[in-house]
DNA sequence: TGAGGAATTGTACTTTGGTGCAATACGGCG
DNA sequence: CGCCGTATTGCACCAAAGTACAATTCCTCA
């Protein structure tokens, strides 16, 4: 269920285009999925799956810059390259800007674009392994009782443990407790570990 | 010496282009050095101030992204912001991907220029003070010794002194004599500290 | 209302980390 | 050769962190 093939999303209202650019993958030996329309895509649970997204820019309804934008606000989102046979440089600049990892011209050669998506499925499978990290991370996280996250922040700050029970008003004793359950619950074995998941998860040290 | 006037350097061959953007800059009380080639550029030593740079794409000689490209790898480097008659789509993603700050099209739009400017400026400025604290935290970790360099290693690794000393081949004694040291050196106060010193300065933990 | 989680705290003991004081050993440099 | 920096180590002691065993209080949910 999890080291499925990589799926090619090709986005194009262009049949003709549609067709030409899957034979070429399906050559690659790529499994590819084709969507008429940028709706169509969105309908389709794609992002579960490897893979990257060959957008076409100018498409009726909803365009390829809507849809970068529509999809860059979700979770498992795929590396988009755009394909654009009529694209101006304002355009590619606001697709690059907006993360696009490239921004082709049709006709788009051969190679071009087989590097395009090998390199889009590299970065796809390097963010989807730094993303499962970072969930698991925060899954975790979230079993932190409210003080224990106090604590944590504060611990991760290289505060001692009195400073902290000052900070915090209660005793020493209780800090030790509560950092017992803390190193229990996120499976930590050293107060570096500690520090470099808090790192991660964005959690800025006091003071 | 620090906090002087950010500088906005114009690189273009075209002189009354040039002239344009200077007379347009000045009147947002930004302060402008205009250069007539990519040549020119390099030979001054423009990067010492702050500021940013809007370059020409097309020119005689070494072109704008030529120019990006020997810059990218400089120390104190300026963000570029291209400004392009006849930019077409594939340059104007590769300027980008290059780092570019932005790509825009003559004849620009006052208020697009401006904000480009502002946005660079406000980067440039973001830029330079964490390069200078990771100056700064590069500067004191050379003051340690080899010895000194592996200890820490297996400290921010979350390794108990005493496995240090047996990975070390030595006594922990020696070992904290080692971290004392280091304590003082790096003027930590805290293993967090030291945990985030060595995480921006790239230092992987041990095993 | 009773079970259970969360926060709190105490006492006491062990393990680690840090420091002061001191000494030994090695290699380069003037 | 003698000085200096680096690495090494011992002993003793204190401070800080972690742990075992327990107990209390408060609050929520079934």
């Amino acid at each position: 269920m999890s080291a499925n093939q990589p799926i090619i999303h090709v986005v194009d209202d262009d049949p003709s285009f549609c067709t030409a650019v899957t034979r070429l993958l399906h050559a690659a030996k790529y499994e590819v999925r084709g969507y008429r329309s940028a709706a169509a895509f969105l309908d389709s649970d794609a992002c579960a799956d490897p893979g990257c997204i060959l957008l076409d820019l100018r498409m009726p309804g909803v365009n390829g810059l809507d849809l970068q934008q529509s999809l860059a606000q979700t979770e498992g989102r795929l590396p988009i390259i755009f394909l654009s046979g009529h694209g101006d440089v304002p355009t590619s600049v606001r697709a690059m800007k907006a993360g696009a990892l490239d921004f082709l011209t049709k006709p788009v050669e051969r190679a071009t674009l087989l590097r395009a998506v090998q390199n889009a499925l590299e970065v796809d499978a390097a963010e989807t392994k730094s993303r499962a990290i970072l969930r698991e991370l925060r899954r975790s996280y979230e079993t932190l009782t409210a003080r224990e996250r106090e604590v944590l922040a504060h611990v991760v700050s290289g505060k001692l443990n009195k400073q902290i029970a000052f900070a915090l008003g209660t005793s020493e004793r209780t800090i030790k407790a509560h950092r017992a359950r803390i190193t229990e619950k996120l499976a930590i074995r050293s107060v570096a570990e500690l520090v470099r998941i808090a790192q991660s998860l964005g959690i800025e040290p006091i003071r």
